[in-house]
DNA sequence: AGCGAAACGGACGAGGGCGTCCGGTACCGT
DNA sequence: ACGGTACCGGACGCCCTCGTCCGTTTCGCT
């Protein structure tokens, strides 16, 4: 990777990656390449140079909301009480997901082996270490399931309003229900059974 | 309102309400009207001149989704436990939702206003009046709102799967889940305020 | 059977997104 | 400051979708 790149270039690359994450965050993921360029004041083709394929974009885009996923989970696990840091990572991944259209699409891609699998892997395993952790304290319900926790994503997503704010108002509502719902609780009526969703399933269109 | 359609006329018409069915349930609302056109074995002009606009289509080949929903939820109205009653109306609307992939779309649909809109408002209608029977029997939160529901059905929406038996075995779980979260519990926390999502919401594109 | 009208569907032009090529521009090293 | 070159971006061709027009077919009535 020679990162013998003029300045202008460079530059360039800058423009085009915050474009990238305005739009992808405000609109979703299928913007046109075009209006990316666009707003980035470059033409298509410079765009196409820079990232052939508007995955690689996607992926660059998302990198620091990856870490800042990343970052939640952490924070999450680091706290004694697991049920509390379960609720938090819960909490703070709807509001992300709320606050962010494109991250949603990319995050729970139908997209088969995106670049950022491997950190999406890693949190997932985070994640279910400490709901583990959270279930023999007692205070998650012990049918819980990984994909229970992708599910509420995947549902999270299906929330749309007009506005940002209502959207998030919505979201947070919901993380608060999706969390009770998997609190433990002593006279819970048993689930039907789980679907596979989460690491696998390449989802076609 | 002359029927005086020709009996070829007539046949086409069906053939492509059963098309639009068929591919809208599969596919979603957004499949080109060509394809319809081409699966129900007729022109483009023909199915444009059947029905002018999409939205026109997309209401007669809903129809009888709506009329499924509204007896749905007339059933569970009739119960005489009211949280059993309420209970039967997320689980059958969610499942519903999962099998009908265009159904979904189109009821919450950011559509302004379609033809359905009665029945949708006639439905929420009587759920409102459901839930207040379940609180009042003690089941439901009382801080339930209407708005979860539709928060709920949202939700629902946003569950993908590769396969349709995979998305209702999800919907049926998350429905469980959502259920639970509403039932009425000694000591549940406070949730966070709810948004407005309803009925009026224009949700621009 | 034969005629008028209703209905059909192939064909058209516009609009928009995609990915690529090439003449021109601006940077960087000397 | 000047040449070489890395880089830029307008322009092109392709494909898909949309909604409409018009010559042709088919129905239904007598």
């Amino acid at each position: 990777m020679p990162h013998k790149l003029r300045s202008d270039a460079m530059d360039n690359r800058a423009r085009i990656q915050d474009a990238a994450r305005a739009l992808f965050s405000a609109e979703g993921l299928d913007v046109p390449m075009r209006e990316i360029a666009r707003r980035a004041g470059v033409g298509p083709a410079t765009l196409y140079r820079h990232f052939p394929t508007k995955q690689t974009l996607v992926a660059e885009a998302f990198a620091d909301q990856l870490r800042a996923c990343r970052t939640i989970v952490d924070e999450g696990c680091a706290d004694p009480d697991p049920w509390r840091g379960l609720c938090l990572v819960i909490e703070k991944i709807c509001e992300l997901h709320a606050r962010d259209r494109g991250f949603t699409e990319a995050f729970l891609s139908t997209l088969p082996g995106a670049p950022d699998v491997a950190g999406r892997e890693y949190t997932l395993k985070a994640v279910a270490g400490l709901a583990q952790r959270a279930k023999d304290a007692g205070r998650l319900r012990p049918d819980f399931v990984l994909d229970d926790l992708v599910l509420v994503l995947m549902a999270n997503k299906g929330i749309h309003a007009a506005s940002t704010a209502t959207r998030v108002r919505a979201s947070r509502r919901f993380a608060g229900l999706a969390i009770q719902a998997f609190e433990a609780c002593p006279h819970r009526a048993p689930l039907p059974p789980a679907a596979r969703l989460g690491s696998a399933a390449p989802a076609g269109a």
